[in-house]
DNA sequence: ACCTGAACACCGTTCAAGT
DNA sequence: ACCTGAACACCGTTCAAGT
């Protein structure tokens, strides 16, 4: 209702970045996914579908965008004294916003490029992990079995080398030690091991053995204990 | 190169549902999940895109049998002594098996209905997890979080309330206890509280939590184990 | 019985033209 | 500076018409 000098045209707010993914997210989350068409974005927003790319590059853009403001919806606790606390708050934070948004997890499946914002989800969490006293080997394996739990991160969306090279340099010049200081530690210490189906110096193969005989590990102490 | 009465007409191999599905997969493996097209199967086919209709009911019915194509190549070891050995090597089956198909995952995440296929592969798992002594309870547990961690598979994918009625219904009818001794033995035990998110008796939540704390409390064990 | 030409209702995206 | 009409190259799908 605040109405100065630069907001007098009240009859049609100014399209922008911000309210067309705001249009999309509800868009997506009422009709689904497959609903989702730059014609019916403009349309929820009084416009032609031409009009967006004015504002986004384009649908590849928007769907960036939007797995952003899941992102954002994430409550990244930090209170709790012990670190197994925090991460499993984050962690059902997560699941509540996917519960909240069903168009999620194919989404973020589908990016080929990891944003500011999603690096910088994962600078929190690594944070919390070191804090704990975790080893850079074991707070790597960590991240990527949580990551797969959490919010069904794959392998795919850290393969820098399926990304153009452009995005991959961009990536790694914004990865500095001032703005992400946890990231680089892991990136320094685990080994590159190039030939591995992943670049980044992850073998994806030894990922996914390590939270998968976690998990029959902690089957098998049940199956134990049943017994018992 | 043997040439019954029946296969004469070599020219043209007349079209069918395994072909369709075997060019299919062939063209994703090739070109990625979001070239493939109507009109682009067909091309590989040497036919115009309305000809696979005569074969297969749409483009969504063409993803499902890609999904179990999917299952089909994943290697079902029964051998070895002990449940562990047997599941492991199955997961690690699987997991290769999406590593050659980097479009599955998306593909299995946005099936809607489960195939008679699918069901198969669970319950030759469910065999062995009751076969080792787990309780119903644990056994289902265990099923989810192993199926969240080998196939990416999520609620949605048993989620039959958001089926269509008539496939829910079909489904139920092919669940017998001849066929599926172990789904059946699973269904019968779990609690049904119908007001959770996913319907079939599952508490996602319940679920969620139980693989999340396996996780969390195998990364506790290793922290305190160094600490020592 | 199986294949297809033409058509329909959609897509994402570009670009010159409007204000 | 921002919006749009018209156009292009695509989609999935139907259906009457061909063989």
């Amino acid at each position: 209702m605040a109405t100065d000098a630069a907001t007098t045209a009240t009859r049609r707010t100014p399209l922008s970045r911000d309210r067309i993914l705001t249009a999309a997210v509800a868009l997506a989350d009422k009709e689904g996914i497959e609903a989702l068409s730059m014609r019916r974005i403009g349309h929820a927003l009084g416009v032609e579908a031409m009009s967006l790319y004015n504002h986004v590059a384009n649908k590849e853009d928007i769907l960036d965008g939007m797995f952003d403001v899941i992102i954002g919806e994430i409550d990244m606790v930090t209170a709790g004294s012990d670190w197994r606390a925090i991460i499993r708050a984050r962690a059902m934070s997560a699941r509540e916003v996917l519960v909240r948004h069903p168009w999620a997890p194919s989404v973020i499946q589908s990016r080929t490029t990891i944003s500011y914002a999603a690096m910088k989800y994962f600078e929190a969490t690594l944070a919390v992990l070191f804090e704990a006293g975790f080893s850079e080997e074991i707070t790597h394996h960590a991240i990527h079995t949580l990551g797969s739990r959490v919010l069904g991160f794959t392998q795919e969306l850290f393969d820098m080398e399926s990304a153009a090279p452009a995005a991959e340099e961009e990536m790694m010049n914004r990865l500095t030690p001032e703005d992400f200081p946890n990231a680089v530690r892991m990136l320094a210490e685990i080994t590159h091991d190039k030939g591995s189906v992943v670049g980044n110096g992850c073998d994806d193969k030894v990922e996914f053995e390590f939270g998968l005989d976690l998990v029959l590990d902690g089957l098998d102490q049940l199956l134990q204990n049943a017994d018992a």
